[in-house]
DNA sequence: CATCTGACCTAGT
DNA sequence: AACTAGGCCAGAT
């Protein structure tokens, strides 16, 4: 569709997007590195905001396996009552232990590092 | 229209 | 090493 969006936005969400789909199953990237990732360091933020607008679009986005960079689940409370974030991880063998990612260290993807892009 | 908040992070003191 | 402040930018009040 065509957005009232500022191109620059248009192009940051189509990245976040990109980026979180990338993220292979079994592990866990964060806000900081994705954005870090699309040249916009410092904008953590927004990418949890783009992240929010993710629930609608086809295809599905693992948003849930994007966390804060301290292995928390912060965004688990928007995430839908029937998909908790948990539940979701857990599924894909990703151990959750109080709203925490276990082993988040070694779970961890990030995209700059373990890909290279760009 | 002004101000604050938010799925956060880095940097400075 | 702990704390504060600033930055990112769009939505909500």
């Amino acid at each position: 569709m065509a957005t009232l969006s500022k191109p620059s936005a248009d192009q940051f969400r189509n990245d976040v997007y990109a980026i979180t789909r990338l993220i292979p199953v079994g592990r866990v990237s964060s806000y900081g590195s994705i954005a870090s990732s699309i040249g916009a360091k410092g904008a953590a933020r927004r990418v949890g905001w783009v992240l929010n607008g993710s629930f609608s679009v086809v295809p599905a986005i693992p948003a849930h396996r994007v966390v804060n960079r301290l292995g928390l689940l912060t965004g688990r409370v928007h995430f839908p009552e029937n998909m908790p974030m948990e539940e979701l991880l857990r599924a894909e063998g990703v151990a959750v232990e109080q709203n925490r990612v276990v082993n988040f260290e070694e779970l961890h993807w990030d995209p700059m590092v373990e890909c290279e892009i760009e």
